[in-house]
DNA sequence: CTTAGGG
DNA sequence: CCCTAAG
């Protein structure tokens, strides 16, 4: 058996661009502009709207080494080996938007003059949706490791960091991964701003200077902005919205959730979602005492090298979306946070994340620089207002510098090509994006549960403390633990310990409202902003907590082991802690497989699959009689549809042959046996 | 737990 | 391969 050491990376959350990018090469922050008119557009509207266009788009992960643009593998391995050194994932947009590829909105950011876009909406409705955006992205956001980790030395830490989240340019290199929007998405998106009032253009002109590349993006809302409208539940993004499983929601902006503007071609189960109203409320009741849930993304290699995800789409509905986007339909079971086992399932979701503080002037009185958010999906996200981006008497301009997606870990070999790792991130980022948002907004260290007030009940206002206002990301599947973005009271999230021989060492965290972790940890989770680690730890033993390691929050390491234990892994887990769900991984049936299969149904006939497991595959463990038949399934479906029609490794027309004749036999068979029981009663 | 069937 | 209803 072949040991393959693996690499095992945590991303403690990816930096999401707060709007559209411009160029790879600028980096700059979007910045995004709006005008909402009073009671026209609920807070949460504006701000679910603008984190779904972003997280639409298409992510195309990009992994570049050090800080030069130097790519390879050697370069990378070398990287990874050496351990000591970082990494930046950038997860861009597929390239569909190079520099060649501007779009009118990010093509005039540079033009002080020319900041604002009118995109009058498409459909010629009646609607006059238009909204005004100014774009000046930087979303390059480095830190230095150094500063991170009480002076020790990156190279103490024997693990690569990653995305470390700091807003000061100009350090040195760290691992980070980023999520580049689509410029034209936002362009699309914002026909989705239907009744909203044409703002004047020159009216906005003033606030930033697009070329400051510290500008995030801008919201403008009205003071009585009505914090209502999101209460109907529907999420704010939702990449795992299948044109199927996900409803429609009728409303006019539903074309904005995602995608299924186009009749779907399977009606489906309608399966509404909890609003965010019941969500909240959920969650007040629980407020601050819930398991912080946290889930990992687990990527193993298949015996053909392959990386997979823990889950794997079927279908892609998504508009605009194209084959990277691999979100599992079915996970959305998962992100569904009406079960808390449920919503351990997939996504480790319980991010503890460290808003760095090192943009001073928006902090609220009193908050400490790493402060500590606790989060059970998403990473929350700053919003740091300006009083001087004020415009007009009555409206509340909010900055949110950037939005982030919770913690990912993912596991890859030593020897996986930078291909593969790529494709690795794009796959965790897009499943732990499926689940779809929703917002939260909290002001002065209180979570706005009331999602009907306006801005001025809720005390937001022009005058306000607007540092005191912050807005998070939450997954479908949180369970909502509310996240604030005043550091007042941060509730710092326990560790917990398993391990098992197989079962990879994990460290989970724990809400408790207190302090009860391991003092190492405390200190380092309150000094540090260090978002994740990549831990490159062969052995189990290395996943013990006195490693000196201060910058870790989540521990992740697989022994090396074969393919075949890799795949027991989430089994493990799954029967241990009830919450992780892992797909198998997927075994083509060979040929020879198959002949065994036909010739234990050929003599016990169809129906008897424990028997046939039994009788043909009893020594291999990883065909259940519920494969069995699945595959028998297949087997007679492949027979009945021509030759051209069948895909995958061919099975001898000979074998298929039997299939049919056996299954014909087996048919009347039964269908006999079932007729003389059913005449004799 | 097994089986059947839809996804 | 997953999920679930049904027995």
């Amino acid at each position: 058996m072949v040991l393959q050491q693996r690499l095992d990376y945590g991303f403690n959350g990816f930096q999401v661009p707060a709007t559209a990018r411009r160029t790879r090469s600028t980096m700059r922050r979007a910045k995004f502009q709006r005008t909402v008119d009073k009671n026209q557009m609920c807070a949460f509207d504006v701000l679910a709207t603008i984190a779904g266009k972003i997280l639409q788009e298409n992510w195309n992960p990009t992994m570049t080494t050090d800080t030069s643009s130097e790519k390879g593998h050697s370069r990378f391995d070398k990287e990874c080996q050496n351990a000591n050194k970082t990494f930046k994932a950038e997860l861009s947009d597929e390239g569909s938007c190079g520099e060649k590829c501007f779009s009118p909105l990010s093509s005039q950011t540079n033009n002080p003059n020319c900041c604002l876009k009118e995109f009058p909406h498409p459909e010629s409705d009646g609607h006059s949706g238009i909204a005004s955006i100014v774009t000046s992205s930087s979303f390059m956001e480095r830190v230095d490791p150094n500063n991170l980790v009480d002076g020790k030395s990156h190279k103490e830490m024997e693990n690569i960091t990653s995305n470390a989240k700091l807003d000061s340019p100009g350090y040195a290199e760290v691992s980070c991964c980023k999520l580049d929007g689509d410029t034209s998405r936002v362009k699309d998106e914002l026909h989705k701003f239907e009744n909203m009032p044409i703002e004047s253009g020159t009216k906005m002109c003033c606030f930033e200077d697009p070329l400051d590349e510290n500008h995030p993006a801008l919201i403008s809302l009205d003071d009585n902005a009505k914090l209502s409208r999101y209460n109907d539940g529907i999420p704010c993004s939702s990449l795992s919205k299948g044109c199927g499983d996900v409803p429609v929601v009728s409303r006019d902006d539903d074309e904005f959730f995602f995608g299924c503007s186009h009749p779907c071609t399977k009606p489906k189960s309608f399966r509404p979602m909890a609003s965010i109203g019941d969500r909240i409320r959920k969650t007040l009741a629980s407020k601050y005492s819930k398991v912080a849930q946290e889930s990992k993304v687990d990527i193993h290699s298949s015996s053909d090298g392959y990386f997979k995800p823990t889950y794997h789409s079927k279908k892609y509905c998504y508009k605009r979306q194209r084959s990277q986007m691999n979100i599992p339909l079915k996970k959305r079971k998962l992100f569904n946070c009406s079960s808390v086992s449920n919503s351990k399932g997939f996504l480790r979701s319980g991010g503890i994340y460290y808003s760095p503080v090192n943009d001073m002037s928006h902090n609220a009185p009193g908050s400490s620089p790493g402060r500590m958010r606790e989060d059970c999906g998403i990473e929350s996200l700053e919003a740091h207002q300006q009083s001087a981006l004020r415009c007009g008497g009555s409206r509340v301009k909010l900055r949110i510098r950037s939005f982030r997606v919770p913690e990912l870990s993912i596991e890859i070999p030593e020897t996986a090509t930078i291909g593969s790792l790529k494709r690795t991130v794009m796959d965790t980022v897009t499943a732990s994006l499926g689940g779809g948002l929703h917002i939260g907004v909290s002001f002065q260290g209180k979570k706005v549960t009331d999602d009907s007030k306006t801005l001025l009940q809720t005390g937001i206002s022009l005058d306000n403390q607007l540092d005191a206002f912050g807005f998070t990301l939450e997954h479908n599947s949180s369970p909502s633990l509310p996240r604030l973005c005043a550091a007042n009271s941060p509730h710092v999230p326990s560790l917990e310990i398993h391990q098992s021989p197989i079962s990879p060492a994990v460290i989970h965290r724990r809400s408790q409202g207190n302090f009860d972790m391991l003092p190492e940890l405390q200190v380092t989770n309150l000094g540090n902003f260090v978002e994740s680690d990549l831990i490159s730890t062969p052995s189990p033993i290395n996943a013990s907590l006195d490693k000196g390691r201060k910058d870790y929050k989540t521990l992740y390491t697989v022994p090396e082991m074969a393919e075949e234990e890799l795949a027991m892994i989430p089994v493990l887990q799954k029967s241990k802690r009830s919450e992780i769900v892992q797909r198998r991984i997927r075994r083509p049936f060979s040929v020879d497989e198959v002949e065994t299969l036909i010739q234990a149904v050929e003599k016990l006939g169809i129906g008897r699959w424990r028997d046939v497991k039994i009788l043909a595959f009893e020594n291999a463990k990883h065909r259940t009689y519920v494969d069995l038949k699945d595959k028998w399934k297949t087997l007679v479906h492949t027979a009945r549809i021509s030759p051209q029609q069948r895909r995958g490794q061919p099975v001898p027309q000979e074998l298929l042959d039997r299939v049919l004749i056996a299954h014909a036999y087996w048919s009347q068979h039964q269908t006999k046996v079932t007729a003389q029981t059913a005449s004799r009663n």
